[in-house]
DNA sequence: ACCGTGACGGTAT
DNA sequence: TATACCGCCACGG
């Protein structure tokens, strides 16, 4: 049996731990590429998360909408129906979008912090 | 192997 | 706050 029938090169472990980590990022909260990236164990790998998850399948059930740019644009190129998705998600869970972006002093996912006022394995509050 | 491109990010202006 | 550059990394022609 060809493994890559089965586990495609396409997605290596490389990409579990970028999936693991948008995984973790709790509903009203939202993360950069580039700390998911970091979570992940790849201090530069910001375009590599992009790339995880332009390639996720589209009914996944990975919070993929968190995920936005460290200035908190929605970097989901218009013209891409995604990007509307993304946004109707988001406002679903309560994180305010402005002009394209969302205010990150407000709403960027800080796992120290959350843990802090609500404890550890504990949903964020809003 | 070369080069353009992008769901990025940090810095400078 | 917005724009311009440039470094970074992987993909695809």
């Amino acid at each position: 049996m060809d493994a890559s029938l089965v586990r495609p090169a396409s997605i290596d472990d490389t990409d579990r731990r970028i999936l693991a980590a948008v995984a973790a990022v709790p509903a009203g909260r939202v993360a950069s590429y580039g700390q998911v990236a970091a979570l992940a164990g790849l201090p530069r790998g910001a375009r590599r998360v992009a790339r995880a998850l332009r390639r996720a399948p589209s009914g996944t059930a990975l919070p993929w909408h968190r995920i936005v740019g460290a200035d908190g644009r929605i970097a989901i190129p218009p013209g891409d129906r995604h990007r509307e998705i993304q946004i109707a998600r988001l406002r679903a869970e309560a994180v305010t979008v402005d002009g394209g972006r969302v205010a990150m002093a407000r709403f960027r996912w800080r796992p120290d912090l959350d843990a802090w006022l609500w404890g550890p394995d504990r949903a964020a509050p809003r």
